[in-house]
DNA sequence: CTGTTAGCGCTTTCAT
DNA sequence: ATGAAAGCGCTAACAG
């Protein structure tokens, strides 16, 4: 049986009360007191039942995370780095962090809201990946939840977000494909009820423009984020009679599909058909060839929509409601100028 | 405010007890005044509260995991699969999963194992990545507390655990090496501290051993699970005066960087150099070339991780102690005939 | 079948 | 500076 605080204030004599304010560093302790329960308490090996306090408190001092998947391997490095800067910086505010992972935008995943919401398990969730009519956003807007995203949206309500600037990323990416002397450039975006996705697609559009290029619908595409997927879409687009010339995929994985698919079309990646991606997961250095893609803060992005939502808990005034970071461009071997 | 059994209890004339008794499914409560409670709960939009059911209980419903990671890029696919198998699990239960991710056998790490056993924060832990000399499960062992491990460990004190046949599995890849013709084989372990290095180690002597050929030392390393990793040691393999014509490695990742030293140095894998990897995450098939790999279930591993622990607190009687599962040979390109 | 009483372990007025 | 008492919301032993 664990200590409890009535085990020691019968130890020392003293009333519960005025142990628990003892041990919480309450002022209105006698200096000598508050030794003697202090290190009694030590000595005792005692630690506070956090589930009484959470009841007491009406706290659970947890956060929520509901990880996006599609079948059961959820492969994408993506989140493993987005849990690490999530769950680290929670660890340093002696918050918990409660995960689960369910397929975006089913039943399951609402259910799994409803879990953490309504029956209190936690005190605010993160978001990611959010969508353009995010029914996740919706609900916790409708209960007054307090949360932060990993990516921003549409709907009215404003809330607190952190996100990578996919427009202005896309747009440099292309931009250098464009300088390469590639005109003929495909794009394989992510699945269009993203968010994301529109912001990348807007880039696209914009620098295409800007270089007075046409976007060929056909070459416009969607792929559902994975290496096959990626495969899949490219095998398409190379099988075409007209071929791009390069292509800039929606993510990491998407890209290695797609490279992949160029492979076994017999085009050498990076001199035949450049290839872009986004995100610079840890595969992309090691890929063969080395892929160019767009950098993105993934550990960070996660530490700091965690303190985000942290502030929102402690009522303190957000800074700003809204922090968007710039993707970096990291050239490598992937992408190389148009042959003559 | 949410509704709670008081409101209840004044809104139908019983008294809070009956009302929990009614709600809780109890057969001594009249089937009249039962539909009536249950109905008005219904319209009162009524949702325990489960800090109070816990604290009651004494139990959290909740399982903890610590990922083990190194840096902030924890970016192995592996773990992101493993954690679906768990909380998916975990969810059939009803069980909340708590997470949080810290380097191996460090102070941070004992801190939160410590946080989620003697804070009783969970009702039971998941460990992976077993060690040889493991303070984790010293410490849970010590302190009576209920887990069960992907990975088995040297302690007298057995526990429940599942396991992939690492042995059998790093001697099917290398005798299938060795039917290729090789002879020259290096291998890349994981690190020593690890248990699963101790199985794949000793398979690759008993294989070696059966087939007549000697373990040369300085083909015998160690790399740290990453791709980095897996590179820095293949260079300095390939830079030997004499170089193995084979490689297998500990895992996809670090084969992964293996073929790209081989690249660097001018190699073709599959041809000039074979290299094989462990667990079959989703980068092996599309690899370039595809990597011959054992393929671990890690999705089913972690439910039935997750079944055993579930069982050992329920005071089950476990059907086996420990689970070993099959690796099974993937064979794909970069593993060829030894060239003439 | 139902209610009374007690208690899980903690925090927090409110007296003294 | 300290303690008594109440209460967070729920469950359970015991009466009747």
């Amino acid at each position: 049986m664990p200590v409890t605080l009535k085990d020691i204030a019968r130890k020392v004599g003293f009333s519960v009360t005025t142990v628990s304010r003892a041990l919480a560093g309450y002022d209105d302790v006698a200096a000598k007191t508050r030794r003697l329960i202090v290190q009694t308490a030590e000595e005792m090996g005692y630690h506070p039942n956090i589930l009484a306090r959470r009841l007491q408190k009406q706290r659970t001092d947890t956060l929520g995370f509901v990880i996006p998947t599609f079948g059961p391997r959820f492969s994408d490095p993506f989140f493993g780095e987005l849990l690490a800067g999530l769950g680290n910086e929670a660890a340093e505010h002696d918050l918990d962090l409660l995960v689960s992972t369910r397929p975006p935008d089913t039943p399951k995943e609402a259910q799994a809201y409803e879990r953490l919401v309504r029956d209190r398990r936690v005190d605010g969730v993160v978001l990611t990946r959010t969508r353009i009519n995010d029914a996740r956003i919706a609900y916790l807007l409708e209960h007054d939840f307090p949360f932060a995203a990993f990516g921003r949206t549409q709907v009215e309500e404003a809330f607190a977000c952190v996100d990578v600037d996919g427009e202005l990323g896309v747009f440099n990416a292309t931009q250098h494909l464009i300088e390469l002397g590639h005109r003929d450039i495909a794009i394989i975006l992510p699945p269009l009820d993203l968010m994301f996705t529109v912001h990348r697609r807007a880039g696209f559009y914009r620098v295409m423009e800007a270089h007075g290029l046409a976007v060929r619908p056909e070459w416009e595409t969607n792929g559902d984020l994975t290496e096959h997927g990626g495969y899949a879409v490219a095998c398409r687009l190379l099988a075409g009679a007209r071929r791009p010339t390069a292509i800039v995929a929606g993510n990491d994985l998407m890209a290695i599909g797609a490279m992949r698919a160029a492979r076994e079309h017999g085009l050498s990646v990076g001199r035949e058909l450049s290839v872009v991606g986004f995100d610079d997961n840890t595969l992309a250095e090691h890929a063969h060839p080395a892929l160019t893609t767009l950098r993105q803060p993934i550990y960070e992005i996660g530490r700091q929509v965690c303190r985000m939502l942290v502030q929102i808990l402690n009522d303190e005034v957000l800074p700003e409601r809204e922090v968007l970071f710039e993707p970096e461009l990291m050239v490598r071997q992937s992408s190389g100028p148009l042959p003559v």
